[in-house]
DNA sequence: GCATAAAGTTAAGCCCGCTTAACTAAAAAG
DNA sequence: CTTTTTAGTTAAGCGGGCTTAACTTTATGC
């Protein structure tokens, strides 16, 4: 590295990088699993933001109410799913993670982190303690956004 | 934030944060171009790793030849490859990005990286330094493991 | 209370990715 | 030179995701 790059720049290379293989990674991963990626990213999503019912899903991935129920239906039948009546309105449902759900994200988790964890190996204490301030700095201003 | 965490568990909160951002951006991204997830992958594989034959692509997303003939087939009839006879073993074919391919890969890079310079934008002058030369590291880190 | 809207489910049908199997053509092995 | 291996294409068929449309059930507006 020759100077500086900008902290634009550096995202940028950053991201190149580590989309490519974290997509990657996922999608091997439900294969492995016999779900498929959007049966995976609906779990993810259930884990991110919690409980919520067949039509917000919908609406976050853009699909149909029908195509999410179906996808649902599957994630159920498989026990990865929780789907029960919401009390406050029995027309909705409430859609939650399961024990075996949960646990088969965090697998699938612990994949992408063995590797992430292969980096930090090799990387000197000062530079390591760099890494965690800045990844902090953004983690939180990432959910501030994400909102 | 209360202490400061070990790297690995920055690494950790900012993985389940961003993948799950990033993931989502090139789907709803892949669904505006018309093409599929498959296809997109291909050609961010092509950009990432440049030049390679059928083959190589059949390994490298654990699918058959023949499927990946078929995917490749479909993004040349676009326009987004361009796929040419190996001069050294008449048998290969090369497989590159058309500019049209690159293009809309970069507009799709512009999509996440608007939504990043989103979260840069609010760091104080001191973060952003930090956060670069975090990236950076990390960045050059990642390029050694992924040969 | 009745009409209307909203949340989900189900079914029919389309497209797509993927696999296997059969095939062509070129290179490597003997 | 013949045999075998390697790279890629094509076709048939399966399964999955998605859509639209029709329907059920529950909430809401008037």
């Amino acid at each position: 590295m020759t100077k500086s790059p900008s902290a634009s720049q550096s995202l940028r290379a950053f991201m190149d990088v580590f989309m490519h293989r974290s997509m990657r990674g996922w999608s091997q991963f439900a294969k492995g699993t016999g779900l498929s990626m959007p049966q995976v990213s609906i779990l993810m999503q259930l884990h991110h933001k919690g409980a919520c019912g067949i039509s917000t899903i919908g609406e976050r991935f853009d699909i149909s109410n029908a195509a999410a129920s179906q996808l649902v239906e599957k994630l159920v039948q498989g026990g990865y799913v929780n789907r029960e009546e919401d009390p406050n309105d029995r027309r909705s449902k409430l859609l939650n993670l399961t024990p075996k759900g949960l646990e088969l994200l965090q697998e699938g988790m612990e994949q992408r982190h063995r590797w992430l964890d292969g980096l930090l190996k090799n990387l000197s204490t000062d530079e390591k303690s760099k890494v965690s301030e800045a990844l902090g700095i953004l983690t939180e201003k990432a959910k501030e956004v994400d909102r």
